[in-house]
DNA sequence: AATGCGTGGAT
DNA sequence: TATCCAAGCAT
């Protein structure tokens, strides 16, 4: 088995001191934030840095307060308040979400594990994070954050795998604190360290709380080892190709004409490949004659 | 298990 | 300029 007892305990105290003096005041942590405010941020953020973020969850929050009143609007238009996040299929499983929950959960963001994770769009991470950030639940909440401060302070690496394994799982578990109240803390604590110190390029480790204590760091901080983790190309691809064709259905105030679509991309099978993609998935409607919308 | 899925800032 | 990276999920 890995690290005793008391070794684990001891980063504790430090991160959880640490985040409360180094928090960021982020408006999904204000308590008027509620249930519903947590779970809008936690979509919006995954894969998506938080200063993007704030801007659209304003207005977000401003317009759906509840997932009742999102439920309410047409799909479409959580499509185009989205905006410019990125991957808006998380707007089509969010107002999917909010609809579930106004109909099966009398309007209200449910607290158990096993009824978040049921809801499209939420994963492993989100039920946790909603079930301890909201509700202040005890779950292991992994993202990428947290995987990479234990990667380096407790085993030692730079970088954890591709996919999480199993054996992140028990680190995770084992370093859980077991007082309900406690574990939240330390699940957003964590994660925060990850954001703001131990960062993926360029770790402050001088500003870390538990820097004398890091595995990693111990063994005098040894580069990653393997193949360079490949990131994803962008340019000239279908993603490319389907935000410049779902930018400009957002941007119109009705429907548009082929002809408004083809102009976004030379290439016409790929073009059309891409505006398929984008029927299939439900972020936008064939009208009649080559007419295309979002989805209403 | 490996892929596909957006976007923009930092280095 | 090219690459990396950002609170993942679904298939």
């Amino acid at each position: 088995m890995g690290g005793s007892m008391s070794a684990d305990a001891d980063l504790h105290s430090p991160v959880i001191d640490w985040f409360d003096e180094n928090a960021r005041d982020l408006p999904w942590r204000r308590p008027e934030a509620g249930p519903w405010g947590v779970m809008v941020s936690e979509f919006m953020l995954q894969q998506t840095p938080v200063s993007r973020v704030l801007p659209v969850y304003a207005g977000w929050m401003a317009r759906w307060p509840s997932p009742a009143v999102l439920a309410t609007d047409p799909p479409g238009e959580a499509v185009r308040v989205w905006g410019r996040l990125g991957y808006p299929r998380r707007a089509l499983r969010l107002h999917a979400a909010a609809t579930a929950i106004a109909q099966l959960h009398g309007g209200k963001v449910p607290s158990e594990h096993a009824e978040l994770l049921a809801l499209p769009g939420i994963g492993e991470y989100t039920a946790a994070a909603v079930a301890s950030f909201a509700y202040g639940q005890r779950h292991a909440v992994m993202d990428t954050n947290v995987r990479r401060v234990f990667a380096r302070a407790v085993s030692g690496i730079e970088y954890p795998p591709t996919a999480t394994s199993a054996a992140e799982r028990r680190i995770a578990q084992r370093l859980l604190p077991l007082d309900e109240r406690t574990a939240a803390r330390w699940a957003a604590a964590t994660m925060e360290l990850g954001a703001l110190v131990c960062t993926a390029r360029s770790p402050e480790c001088v500003r870390c709380p538990i820097s004398a204590q890091c595995a990693w760091r111990l063994a005098g901080s040894p580069a990653h080892e393997g193949p360079p983790r490949r990131g994803q190309s962008y340019a000239g691809t279908d993603r490319q190709v389907r935000g410049k064709l779902l930018a400009v259905l957002r941007e119109a105030s009705g429907a548009v004409s082929q002809a408004a679509l083809d102009a976004v991309w030379q290439e016409p099978v790929q073009r059309a490949r891409a505006l398929d993609g984008l029927v299939a998935d439900g972020l936008v409607e064939a009208v009649a004659g080559g007419v295309y919308r979002l989805p209403q």
